[in-house]
DNA sequence: CTTAATGCAAAAACTTTGCACCGCT
DNA sequence: AGCGGTGCAAAGTTTTTGCATTAAG
């Protein structure tokens, strides 16, 4: 079997999705880690994230616009994206209701249920006030 | 404004979303709408599923793997992948309880809560059984 | 030295779009 | 007739992959 060895340019992007909170995108966060290996390729971008979300090291958060996101938090938590900015917040709830809903959804699936993943939608205090300011 | 125009094609791909729980991709749907209008095009077909969604007639269900699903049941409901074989499956909940989470959401969001997607990964029955008889 | 990881580029997968023509109203 | 929908093909977006080279153990 493969055996997982270290890399500066996995390292980097593992740092940066611990100290963001801005879910970015695999674009942005080749981006930002190109500043401190400018030779870096987005492919190399690509199997990093996966691997650190294979690893159970970064989460993948599959949204319907635009390409998927990353999520360094590994926490179970839930997300809102705001339909306004397309940004994307955590949002944190009891962690018991994670469980809780697992066994409520095995309960009426005939199979087994090992996780889940619930993406809210609205709008963010900033797209908010922006709209009313623009009521004038 | 542009007024919505009837089309055979657009009544012919909901016929088929009202009539099926498979939770087909854009593509499924293609290739089954051909039998009836063989010139259709995948680019009509992404059309009008968009079109559908929009209307609030057909729900599009994002997963993390291949391409988007579309679901004839704009019945608030979630949905389970299994992760061995990839076919999408209802998960009927208390009504109640979409509402309950929007609320729940927003007292923990800085904004507004309009709605919310939750996908499941589990393992269904067949893929279950068909493990079970390959360790004899 | 051995093998995993990288950079690069090509390709794959999925979806959208411009345009001339067709069909609904 | 007027305008929205379609078919077709081309292009756009996002992600994966083959391969020679580089670097970790």
């Amino acid at each position: 079997m493969a055996t997982l060895k270290y890399s500066r340019q996995r390292a980097s992007i593992k740092e940066y999705l611990d100290h963001t909170t801005e879910h970015p995108t695999a674009d942005t966060v080749y981006l930002h880690v190109r500043e401190e290996f400018p030779r870096i390729s987005l492919g190399t971008v690509y199997r990093n994230l996966n691997l650190l979300a294979d690893m159970g090291e970064a989460i993948k958060i599959t949204t319907p616009d635009g390409g998927d996101r990353f999520d360094g938090n590994t926490h179970p938590h839930y997300h809102v994206v705001c339909t306004c900015c397309n940004r994307v917040f955590d949002l944190h709830i009891d962690e018991a209701h994670i469980n809780t809903m697992n066994k409520l959804a095995e309960e009426h699936f005939d199979g087994t249920i090992d996780s889940h993943a619930t993406l809210f939608y609205g709008t963010c205090q900033d797209c908010l006030t922006q709209k009313t300011s623009r009521e004038s």
